[in-house]
Parts: structure tokens; sequence; C-alpha cells
DNA sequence: CCTTCCGTTTACGTTAACGTCATAGTTTGA
DNA sequence: TCAAACTATGACGTTAACGTAAACGGAAGG
């Protein structure tokens, strides 16, 4: 079946968060589940808007924000000035993404040498470190 | 004079914040400047606490995992015990962080990939962009 | 001297993003 | 069949990170 579908505690469980939270986001617009009865049946789409959203979180975006830019990979514009309009909002938010990216770097930079330091204060003695989880 | 030191305002407008969220960072304990009379005086150690803060909250840190950062930084640890905590703690900051940059870059890439819809869909009509604002 | 700027403290208000009951219908496996 | 488990709808509570406003003191300049 290409057409699959979801419970709410599935993609809770999936995505480690509680339904209250997806409900929530429901709430607020952010996902507009069908119904069987009462109960919230959860289309392939709206899994992946939940996990952008997440995706978005992790990385200090509003649940607007994330919208927002949801909302700019389908294309509903038509007129050049929409489209003029998009591409400053698509550039701004590359802007600031390439910020982070460099926020990150530098913060990376520092951890990494302090890494460095311990296990060099650590290099006298030997010992089984639990190891760095790759990937 | 190598010790420059500041005023709360000067650091509110070099960093764009109020005066008000300074104060708050203090009442948490991120930053305890000096005393002249009343008057807060920040040395240059805290303005780059303060820094570092902003940067922590610019990737989606709260302020309390910033301080957690910022301490790993300043090695308080002598025993094996503690250091080994001390890598663990950095590895799974890593971990996140690594993350965290594999999300800006998928995101990017979306985003690079509906730019390109709209200047191919804008291609027809030659017109002048603003610009996209680099570094 | 008086106003205009900082700066300070105190305190209440606000928004986002859920958490946490309470209450109630429903479905399902032993 | 019947308790356990899942679901739904309120509604109030909570935490973080400040905003906003009141009320005051010192300093500087016209």
């Amino acid at each position: 079946m290409p057409n699959q579908t979801y419970t709410i505690s599935e993609l809770a469980s999936e995505f480690g968060v509680t339904t209250r939270a997806i409900r929530f986001y429901e709430e607020k617009g952010l996902v507009q589940p069908l119904r069987e009865g009462q109960r919230r049946v959860y289309t392939a789409a709206d899994r992946v808007r939940i996990k952008l959203i997440l995706r978005g979180k992790r990385i200090g975006m509003t649940l607007q924000e994330s919208v927002e830019v949801i909302d700019l990979y389908d294309p509903q514009r038509n007129n050049t000035e929409q489209l003029l309009s998009l591409i400053n909002t698509i550039s701004g938010r590359q802007a600031r993404l390439l910020q982070q990216k460099d926020d990150i770097d530098d913060m990376l930079t520092g951890l990494s040498e302090v890494l460095g330091l311990c296990e060099k204060a650590l290099g006298k003695r030997q010992k089984k470190i639990s190891a760095i989880p790759k990937k």
C-alpha cells in the first residue's frame, strides 16, 4: 500500500515527542490530519510536515518560522513581484542559516580544543573512553 | 589602556539587545559585572561571555546551555573521573552540533532548489533583483 | 537651576511551547 | 465480557526569556 497512514501515537513515538505536542501543532494549524470518526489519521505528507517542523526546532526556529520555511517549498506564487519577494525571503533565510553554521563551527572548534586538552591531561593514565558516537 | 571597560548600554547597542536583557543575564548569574557605585562596569571578559551567550542563542541553545558550554572552556577539572565525564559531555554536544549542521545543510539545499525555480520562472522576464547579501 | 539623559531597582505582564490533569468515548486482546 | 489501552476534548499550569512601566538617583549642559 503506497497510501500509508499513521496514528498519532505512531508518529509521536517515531519522532520522540508526545501526542500532546502533535495535537498542539494541529491547534496552531501546522498540520491538518484527516479524521476517521474522531480519530486523527495522518498521511505521509502530514508526517513529513511534522518532521520538518522538528528539524526547524532543532536549529532553534520557532514553529511559525518552520511553517514559513515549509511554505516556501510549495510555490503558490505566480506574479513577478511575489517571486522577487520570495527570492528575498529565501536569501535572508539562507544568510541566517550560514551564520548559524559559522556559529556552530566556532563552537565545534572550541570544543575540539578542550577535548584535546582533556585527552592530553589524561594521556599519562591510559584509560578506556566511552566512544564518540559517529554519524 | 588594555583594560577597557564598557557600560551596559554600550554592550547593549553593540550586540543589538536591550539593557534589560543584559540585566536579566546577570539575574540569572550569567555575568557578574563590577560596580562603580551603583553603575555596572563590564570587563572584556564579561563582554566575551555575553557574546558567547548570544552565539548560543542564535543556534537555539537556552541560556543555561550556553553557560554550560562556556563553562566547559575553562577547565576547573583535575581528577580522572571528572575528565572522563567532561569528555562525554563534550562529545555529546559535538554530536548535537553536527546534527544541527546536517539540518541546516538540508534546509539550505531545499532553499537553493526553490531559489533556482524562482529564478528560472523569472528568467523569461529580465529584472533586477535586490542582491543577495553576502558574508 | 532645571531639564534631559543615563542608570538602578522592583514588580507585574507576555509569548511560545508544551505539560498535566480530569473526564469521557472506543477498541481490543485475554 | 471486561479490564486495559488508546484516543479525544477541555482547561489550567509551567518555564524561559525577556518587555514594559513605575519611581527614583546622579550627572551634564544650556
